[in-house]
DNA sequence: ATACCGACCTGTCAGC
DNA sequence: TGCTGACAGGTCGGTA
């Protein structure tokens, strides 16, 4: 079991990585060579974080946002900001100087403290960029959005409701997990057309899509320190989840083989039986 | 416009 | 034992 950054997981390396290092300067930078998945030139990076102040670090959909001050304030940086995305297999960590640099390690903001953040990222899935208007993501935040304007989201879609969930311009921060999870719980088949859920069933998925979004970050809150200042999350997720990676397992609540199929290019895990 | 699919990338693991 | 290949998936860009 890998750890997947969903918004669970960010959002506890967000709170993490806030409690640790709001509030220092940004001194220095370094960005490793291969910065073609970044989406912001790394020369530009250095040139515009080289000074600011971090004022804040939270969530947003699946981006880490870092709120700046720009140390000469100009009209045009007054919104500063800085977005990582994980990706699969993304971390921040919060290091002394003296702790070897890790392999895969993309990114480095030298802290006032004396102290670096470090972006690691095996798979270089994971993004770094500026962003200067104010990030508000790319949809809506599922803890946020009421039961009404959820079921307004899947009006008219032809997609399962799965591959809808996933749509990260609809409903930001879902991923494979929580999609998963949520249909199981909600008592509905993954392959079920978007515009096709009854009222009933679209407030159950909101429903059981909060619940176990709260309860992982409940659970993600006792792992921040270990994610953050050293190797990563030890897999909390398998003690809540009750689809996901158990293919032929016996349901927990009905005890027929979990199955797992593939829609919208990804596995899939749901109950036959408790699911329709 | 919406929907779908392959590419990206590398660590892990099953199977020989 | 050691190697090979399939697999994992968030997002993006190309295509239907």
């Amino acid at each position: 079991m890998r750890d997947m950054p969903e918004l669970p997981e960010v959002e506890t390396v967000a709170r993490g990585v806030h409690d640790r290092i709001h509030g220092e300067m940004i001194q220095g930078t370094w960005f490793s060579e291969k910065s073609e998945p970044f989406k912001t030139p790394a020369s530009e990076m250095e040139t515009a974080l080289t000074g600011c102040r971090i004022d804040a670090v939270r969530r947003v959909g699946k981006h880490i946002v870092f709120d700046l001050t720009p140390s000469a304030k100009t009209a045009e940086d007054v919104d500063l900001q800085w977005l990582v995305h994980l990706g699969m297999t993304g971390r921040l960590l919060v290091s002394d100087v003296d702790v070897p640099v890790p392999a895969h390690t993309h990114g480095i903001l030298q802290l006032s403290s004396g102290r670096e953040l470090r972006f690691v990222d095996a798979r270089r899935f994971g993004r770094m960029a500026l962003h200067r208007q104010g990030f508000s993501g790319t949809g809506r935040e599922p803890l946020e959005i009421t039961v009404k304007e959820f079921r307004e989201l899947f009006r008219g879609r032809k997609t399962s409701i799965k591959a809808a969930l996933l749509n990260q311009k609809l409903l930001h921060g879902v991923g494979n997990i929580y999609a998963d999870e949520s249909l199981f719980r909600a008592g509905i088949r993954p392959r079920r057309a978007a515009s096709r859920l009854t009222v009933k069933e679209s407030a159950r998925l909101h429903a059981s899509l909060q619940a176990v979004l709260k309860s992982a970050i409940a659970l993600g809150g006792s792992s921040v320190s270990d994610y953050v200042d050293a190797a990563g999350v030890r897999g909390f997720f398998q003690l809540k989840h009750r689809v996901y990676m158990r293919t032929g397992q016996p349901c927990l609540v009905c005890g027929s083989p979990i199955r797992r199929i593939l829609v919208a290019g990804r596995g899939t895990h749901y109950c036959n039986q408790c699911q329709r």
